[in-house]
Order: C-alpha cells, then structure tokens, then sequence
RNA sequence: GGCGACGUGGCCGAGUGGCUAGGCAGCGGCCUGCAAAGCCGUCCACACCGGUUCGAUUCCGGUCGUCGCCUCCA
C-alpha cells in the first residue's frame, strides 16, 4: 500500500518516496523549553509518535528524531526572572518535557538532540555558508543573506517584496536576512565560544544542523506546527539548501493548532493549559482521542465539551473490550469465524485510511464500525471465544496506534463487597423488592460499579 | 495590506460529481420491574450567489465569514 501525505512545499496530497527503499526519516521540531509545555505543545509530539507507530506497523523502518530548543532568549529571559542561570533553567524544563510528554504513553522519538549538544555542527554548518557566499559575519553576528537564495518564500507562498523586515538592525544588510549566530548580549549569562566571538546560534540553524546531522542531508519528512511554516521552516529550507544543494525535505508535515477559547493556544496569548496540568485531571485517552478523531492538519478545538465528547467515545470503545473479553473468555484468536472476518476488514480499512494522509478519524470510523457488529454480535450470544477474541485483538492492535490501547486494559474486578452486594440486589430482585434492589444498585454505584441486567444475568461494569 | 487554510446536520468531525462516514446528543422501538449497557429504526447537512454538467455538497468564479502566518510561537 502506498503512503500518500500532503506536502506543503507542493500544497498537495503527494505519494511518499522514500530516500531508501522500506525505511523513513522525520525530523520534528520540538518545542523552546523556558517553561513547562502546553497541550497545544503536544500536537506534533503525537502526529509524529502515532504516524511512526502507524508506519512501523505498516512495515517501515523509522527513525523519528525531535529536538528540544535549550538556548533561546526566552530561556535568558525566564531564567533572570527567577534570578536562576539560564542553563540551570533550560535542563530543568527539557527534563520537564520529556517526563511530561511521556506521560501520554506513546514513548519517546529515536533521537532528541538538544541545541547545547549540537553547537560544533551548528558552527560548521554556519562556516560553510560563510565559505561559499551564503552568508556573511558582521560585528560577531552572522547573517544568512536570503537575496542569495532565489527560492526563498517558496514553501510558505511569502513574497520577499510583500515581506514586512522581520527587524531593522544596523547590523543586517537586508531586512529579511536572519541570524545564523549572534554575539552574547549584556545581560546573557551564558555563551558558547565560536570563530566570530562568544555568542549562540540563531534558532533556524539549529534545526537544520541538528537534523542534518541526525538524518543526513537530505530527510524523508520534516514535520512541526503549521505556525512554523514561516518563517521557520523557510528559513531551515534557505540555509540547508543553499549548504547543500539539495531539498531539505522531501516532505513538509504541518499539523493544524490546539485552539482555546477561540484562539490559537499559545503562551504568548497566556491561553494555556500545561500540558501537566491537563494530565493530572484526566487520563492521557482523552487527550489522545480528542487528537485522533480530528485529521492532523485540521485546527483542535480544546474545551469542556469536546473532550467530553472524547472521553465518552472512549467509554464506548472501552465497554466493547470489556464485553469482547469477556466473552472471549481467555481463548486464543481464531480466523474464520465472521467477527474474524469483520475484524480483518476493519483493520485493513483502518491502515488505509492511515496510510491516505493519515486520517485518523476515518481509521476510527472503521473501529467503531467493527464495535457496532461486534456488539451486535455479543448480544446474539452466539458467538465463539475465539472469534470474539480475535475481534478484541484487532481492535487493541489498532487503537494501539493512536495511543488507546490502554482502554483495553482489564479492570481490577469488581471487589466481594461489589458482588455481594450485587447478590443481594439479584435476591431482593426474585422477591420483587425493587425499592430494595435500587437501594443496592445505589450503593454500588458509591462504590465505582454500574450494575448491567444482562439477559443471562447481572453484571458490574466500572463506572 | 500580502500569503495560506477553511466554512458539512443540535454539537464535534470525515468524505464524495449521482449510491451509509463515525462519535456525542434527540426521538421511536427491542430488551428491562425500572434503569444501565447494547441493538434496530429515525429527525437534523453540505455558508451565500452565479457558472460548468443530464446531474454538484463535491469542479470553476465571485461574495460574506472564520482561522493561521507575515514578530517569539508546536
């Protein structure tokens, strides 16, 4: 099956070929860590955990590498504030980042450079743009003189005419050239020694050194936020291509933002909820489901409502491994039978829709489908543990994908308080005591059970 | 002002030149002592105006509106 992705540089849906035969690079940027991350933060760490889940699935080698921002002047900035060094405050909140986002359960990228680790590439690579004309040094800054790249604008469709001067310094010879490295200002507590002065890199060089050094010159897929598009990700294009002659990219993955409150989440619009925070009142599935069942470049909207809706399409997913198993019944799989059957059309619908620009929604169509006959099915009562098994297996191998096997994991059963009780309602039931009876199911309902009157008799099922 | 994306039923959210998205909620039914869970059925759509077409929500043009970027930003 062909894996087809929408390509920014060529604004359409585009056959991926690959660099080598079977295996895939993305590189994806991380996020500047001067403080503890936002949800918003976590959107391209997902699209790119999942998508590489979903691709190694599908049979790819891959290899995702993600960088973390640890020198930038927000992080001189935040640091000055709390009256601690900079660099003290830039490895606290890397590790923040990294403990926060593997809380979603997706485990880590194969690579995560930091800026710190990477300078003697980043200089190298900013020495070789000087050696060929590319770029110029000017009072311990250096630039990278955009005229000298024709393309320039092409990814984001900006006109370098239309183009407002990104900032008016002496120092520049054209508005638009952007910074490559720049000499260590009053005030900034730390530096890095280079040809040109103590100073540090400009923050577009760092992504494509580290990028290039990770995944060579040339990479399968860049990814980020749509709002690095510009300049960003145009200006790693200008340097890396102007070094290298080659593309950067061959695909540009942008995913859509987190919004909040009607706005783009942002820390600078103070909209924010960390990431952290969102995590320790409500279990990671939320998040996850709230990010699969809207296309990766579609904007999120991030509210009350929405994650509710998440979280009861993930009861409902969540119910229906629980009947599976349990009328599995801990038998093996079994192909052939029509759950089976259903199953294996399920899957193949959801790696397709995967594999087609990565529509995660239309993937869980297809599980949801299958939770309908499979439901169907269980309450025929007919059917058999292994075909029901496999059911169950299919679907947690899938929503596996996008981080949701967790809804599979079997509950602690219900405790002998729980099913005492749960007797005593079925016994107050045979007597026609049916204040009784509701008496009893309000008490397990205090205890975290639901009981359910099945036709072949009563069950608790956790609330 | 420039660039880009988008406007789908009560809400969220896919997709398509003529044929079922899916989730949540509503309504009717089955099951139930009543519920819950589940199943079946069902109401509610493709911003507006033109054009192309036998036929457009789906292609083209325009209008209005929303969002993102143009400055640090996932």
């Amino acid at each position: 099956m062909t894996l087809r992705l929408y390509d920014s540089l060529r604004r359409a849906v585009c056959d991926v070929d690959p660099l080598q035969a079977g295996r895939l690079g993305l590189y994806v940027c991380g996020p500047t860590v001067y403080g503890p991350v936002h949800v918003g933060n976590a959107r391209p760490f997902v699209v790119a955990q999942t998508l590489a889940r979903h691709l190694r699935r599908q049979g790819w080698e891959v290899r995702v590498v993600s960088n973390l921002t640890d020198i930038n002047d927000k992080i001189y900035a935040a640091a000055a504030a709390e009256g601690i060094d900079s660099r003290e405050l830039a490895a606290r909140e890397a590790a923040g980042y990294l403990a926060d986002t593997s809380r979603l359960g997706l485990g880590r990228p194969d690579v995560e450079p930091k800026v710190t680790e990477s300078l003697p590439g980043i200089i190298a690579m900013t020495e070789a743009l000087i050696a060929s004309g590319h770029a110029y040094v000017s009072d311990g800054d250096v630039y990278f003189d955009v005229g000298g790249f024709p393309s320039y604008g092409a990814l984001s469709g900006q006109r370098v005419d239309e183009m407002q001067p990104e900032e008016v310094t002496a120092k520049k010879r054209a508005p638009l050239d952007f910074a490559l490295w720049k000499a260590q200002k009053p005030g900034e507590d730390a530096a890095w020694d280079s040809p040109w002065g103590p100073g540090r890199p400009g923050w577009h060089i760092e992504c494509s050194a580290m990028a290039m050094s990770a995944l060579g010159e040339e990479i399968d897929i860049h990814g980020g936020g749509i709002d690095l598009k510009f300049p960003h990700h145009e200006n790693e294009r200008a340097q890396s291509e102007a070094m290298t002659g080659r593309p950067l990219a061959r695909t540009w993955l942008h995913n859509g933002l987190l919004r909040f409150g009607g706005d783009k989440m942002s820390k600078s619009l103070g909209n924010v909820e960390r990431l952290r925070d969102a995590l320790d009142r409500m279990e990671p599935e939320t998040l996850l489901m709230l990010f699969a069942r809207a296309h990766y470049r579609s904007n999120v909207d991030y509210s009350p409502d929405s994650l509710e809706d998440a979280a009861r399409s993930n009861d409902r997913l969540r119910e229906a491994l629980r009947r599976a198993a349990r009328a599995a019944a801990d038998a093996a799989p079994a192909d052939g039978g029509p759950l089976a059957v259903a199953a294996a059309e399920a899957d193949a619908r959801f790696r397709a829709a995967l594999d087609d620009d990565f529509s995660t929604p239309e993937g869980l169509a297809a599980l949801f489908d299958l939770v309908r006959t499979l439901n169907a099915a269980l309450d025929a009562g007919d059917q058999d543990p292994a075909d029901a098994a496999r059911a169950r297996a299919v679907l947690v191998e899938c929503l596996d994908v996008v981080g949701l096997a967790g809804l599979a994991a079997a509950a602690d059963g219900p405790p002998a308080e729980a099913v005492a009780l749960m007797e005593e309602r079925e016994a107050a039931r045979a007597d026609r005591d049916f204040a009784r009876a509701d008496e009893l199911r309000d008490a397990l309902r205090d205890l975290g059970w639901a009981v359910q009157d099945l036709p072949d008799g009563p069950e608790l099922a956790p609330l």
